[in-house]
DNA sequence: AGCACGCCGACT
DNA sequence: GTCGGCGTGCTC
């Protein structure tokens, strides 16, 4: 085989799924582009933006083979050094194509090959024939004499001079007599110093104790994790806030995420408040230019405080001090689709390799992390006391067995409601199930209106008298007769927000209810709209679905009922437990102020689950701990690592073969440690038309389960299955659905 | 993932 | 006779 010399031969990574890299020559024309250099190549009949990852190489391509680099993009790398080993880092750990990690990472506007510079803005300033000009000279040109007079004061950019309303041709004018020049200036690239904008709150003993704990330890430069577990109300943003005042002083940067709800403007305007620094925020409504411009400033450290959600955490920053994970817990840290990396574990592989602290913060932590601060991983602060002298909520578990049920609501809840209310306070009830009813069957014999694409029944929706799938979005009007017997004596089973808020307002004519879920807030501005309804007093009971867990704060709010939880109970999801732990403990911090005392009740069909008493009668901290240890003993995360292979085709024998098959090639390996589960139909068997299988790994060893899967990889994306079935990896899998 | 190449059916 | 369906193979 003819042999390249390797010395100008370099190595790119290309955007496409296969998880190896392509090597190509380097024309003497070029110059040799350095690792991280972006650079334009031909890959089949197409011209892609690629990565270098190595040069000089000695390649094993045949060179007849070996085509020639088009051009080199960047002159320098893209990332800093310890990005760049993050990134190759992930695509490792993530067993996801390089070159599709790289891009992902990268601002859009760069993806296209554009180049990572600055904006320039243009500056007007009087030449010195400007200068010497006399005001009454130019009596006869007002607009010009208005510009002159402006600039005499100082130089103007462009967006300045249109705050002021200028005429551009007055402008054009003068440039073109010489008495105003113009220059060009790069935007966003101004050094910053610290200085305080409005000032600290007072801190509560534990809150003093957590502020002090970091600030120590972020006295040197090593790596720091500390979880800062804090209860709702307990004031884990001022002891951020107090923190990153001691980083900024020192001019190092920091990086705020949060979920993806969390970016609110509110949540943005506190850090703006308190530092009068440059704050870049990295959020859905930024066009790609300016998402570079953000990037660009956060890579050379002209942006003092970072804010984003997920993918804030390829921003490359110059020099960062602090990173905070707040709500570390929440699910929407781990991308759900393509390459499905979890922001969270990147953050702390991050630290590791650039030396930092970071804080975890949440009132209910991941099982993941907590057990990471038991074992002395990482550091643990605990706020347990709600700022002012806020009370903890009562806690009351209303059992369903033999219940007389309306509607999803018991007598006793009923009755509850009403002492609620006529003390003048407002009521919240969250159900987890938009729609009028989950499904609609035949009384005569028991059809059920599926959807014709998913193995999902149809949920009812009364109020434009439609079924509604709600995993495709298949929409029918509401059938007269039974597709089974021709019967028209059909019902409605089970309850949803829409039948709530129906039942509610029948139950308590005197009150208002007001129904907060997708359906009620689609059209923009709706939910703000509704909520300031709420705090407002215009509403006595609330209604809601997950959206109003999060967030929102009610004041007014002494009773939060959830009114069914019993399907997390028995779920074959091992996580279930815990979200619903995390879900419970969110919603019951929805209520309640100082002067009030809330209760939460939790209606069920089990009141002696294990689970529900330990949250009910010992808390959040309690029942984790518990479930630590039941997952310590079923070998389940975090003492076992999984990987899950999913697929899903058209026919249903593709996708279980194309599993068959991985399962099959896994085995060949025989690794002891890595037991291969399945295939088994997902949750959800069948998807807007497509059948779904899943394949699970677990192993007691990470190790063995990554050695496993780099060593049988190339093998599996060969497979002829892969024709007829897409298939995806998702290293430790946060949801089996 | 794209994209081209190639081999079979219903059309002007 | 060809336009175009999507199975198959390849991408340095």
């Amino acid at each position: 085989m003819s042999e390249n010399d390797g010395k100008n031969c370099v190595r790119v990574a290309v955007p496409v799924p296969m998880r190896r890299q392509f090597d190509y020559c380097l024309p003497p024309t070029l110059p040799s582009p350095q690792i991280g250099a972006r650079v334009r190549v031909p890959f089949g009949s197409r011209e892609l933006i690629g990565y270098v990852t190595a040069v000089d190489i000695t390649t094993d391509t045949p060179i007849n083979k070996l085509k020639t680099i088009c051009a080199v993009t960047d002159p320098e790398p893209l990332w800093p050094e310890k990005q760049w080993e993050l990134l190759q880092w992930a695509a490792q750990y993530y067993h996801h194509s390089l070159g599709e990690v790289l891009t992902h990472a990268a601002p859009i506007a760069l993806k296209q090959g554009e180049p990572p510079s600055y904006q320039l803005v243009q500056i007007y300033a009087l030449s010195d024939a400007g200068r010497a000009l006399e005001l009454q000279n130019l009596a006869r040109a007002p607009q010009q004499q208005r510009i002159v007079a402006l600039l005499k004061k100082g130089p103007m950019t462009q967006a300045e001079l249109r705050d002021e309303d200028y005429r551009p041709s007055a402008l054009k004018t003068l440039c073109e007599k010489g008495f105003v020049h113009v220059s060009e200036e790069q935007k966003g690239c101004d050094a910053w110093s610290f200085s305080l904008g409005e000032e600290p709150h007072a801190l509560n003993p534990q809150q003093a104790v957590a502020v002090a704990a970091i600030k120590t330890g972020l006295q040197d430069a090593e790596t720091r994790v500390w979880l800062l577990e804090g209860v709702t109300g307990s004031g884990k943003t001022e002891v951020y806030l107090q923190v990153m005042a001691q980083v900024l002083e020192r001019g190092q940067q920091v990086l705020v995420m949060v979920p993806e709800i969390g970016l609110t403007p509110q949540t943005v305007a506190r850090f703006r408040a308190r530092f009068e620094v440059p704050v870049v925020v990295l959020h859905s409504g930024l066009s790609d230019q300016e998402r570079l411009q953000a990037w660009l400033q956060a890579r050379d450290g002209h942006a003092a405080i970072i804010i984003g959600t997920r993918s804030a955490i390829f921003t490359p920053i110059k020099n960062l001090g602090l990173l905070i994970i707040d709500e570390e817990h929440d699910a929407s840290f781990k991308q759900q689709d393509g390459f499905r990396y979890n922001a969270r574990d990147l953050a702390i592989k991050r630290a590791h390799l650039e030396g930092f602290g970071v804080i975890l913060g949440s009132a209910t932590p991941s099982l993941e992390t907590l057990s990471n601060a038991l074992q002395g991983r990482y550091h643990h602060l605990e706020l347990k006391h709600r700022a002012g002298n806020a009370q903890n909520a009562r806690h009351h578990v209303l059992d369903l067995k033999q219940q007389r049920m309306q509607h999803g609501l018991s007598e006793q809840l009923v009755n509850t409601m009403k002492l609620h209310l006529e003390r003048g306070n407002q009521v919240l009830l969250f159900l987890n199930r938009r729609g009028f009813a989950p499904a609609m069957l035949c009384h005569e014999c028991g059809w059920v209106a599926d959807c014709q694409r998913c193995q999902a029944s149809m949920t009812v929706h009364q109020h434009n008298h439609t079924l509604q799938c709600h995993h495709c979005g298949a929409q029918q009007r509401i059938p007269r007769q039974c597709g089974g017997c021709g019967s028209t004596h059909l019902i409605s089973r089970g309850v949803g927000t829409e039948q709530l808020e129906q039942t509610i307002q029948s139950l308590f004519p005197d009150y208002s209810a007001v129904r907060i879920d997708r359906d009620s807030t689609r059209r923009k501005g709706q939910l703000e709209a509704h909520l300031n309804a709420v705090s407002d007093g215009k509403h006595q009971i609330l209604i809601g679905t997950q959206m109003l867990a999060k967030g929102h704060h009610f004041p007014d709010v002494t009773l939060v009922a959830l009114l069914d939880v019993d399907g997390a109970l028995y779920s074959a999801d091992f996580r279930a437990p815990e979200r619903l732990a995390q879900l419970y403990v969110q919603v019951a911090g929805r209520a309640g102020r100082a002067s009030k005392v809330g209760t939460v009740v939790l209606q069920t069909h089990h009141p002696e689950h294990p689970l529900i008493q330990e949250l009910v009668n010992n808390g959040y901290g309690d029942f984790a701990r518990t479930a630590l240890a039941e997952r310590a003993q079923a070998l389940l995360p975090p003492h076992a690592a999984m990987a899950l292979f999913r697929s899903e085709a058209l026919e249903q024998h593709a996708a279980e073969a194309m599993l068959n098959a991985i399962a099959e090639t896994l085995n060949e390996a025989g690794v002891p440690d890595v037991a291969v589960i399945g295939p088994l139909p997902a949750p959800l068997a069948r998807k807007a038309g497509r059948y779904r299988y899943q394949l699970i790994l677990h192993a007691s060893q990470r190790a063995s389960l990554h050695k496993l899967l780099l060593s049988k990889l190339s093998s599996i994306e060969t497979l002829p299955e892969t024709r007829k079935a897409r298939w995806n990896l998702d290293i430790d899998p946060q949801d089996f659905t």
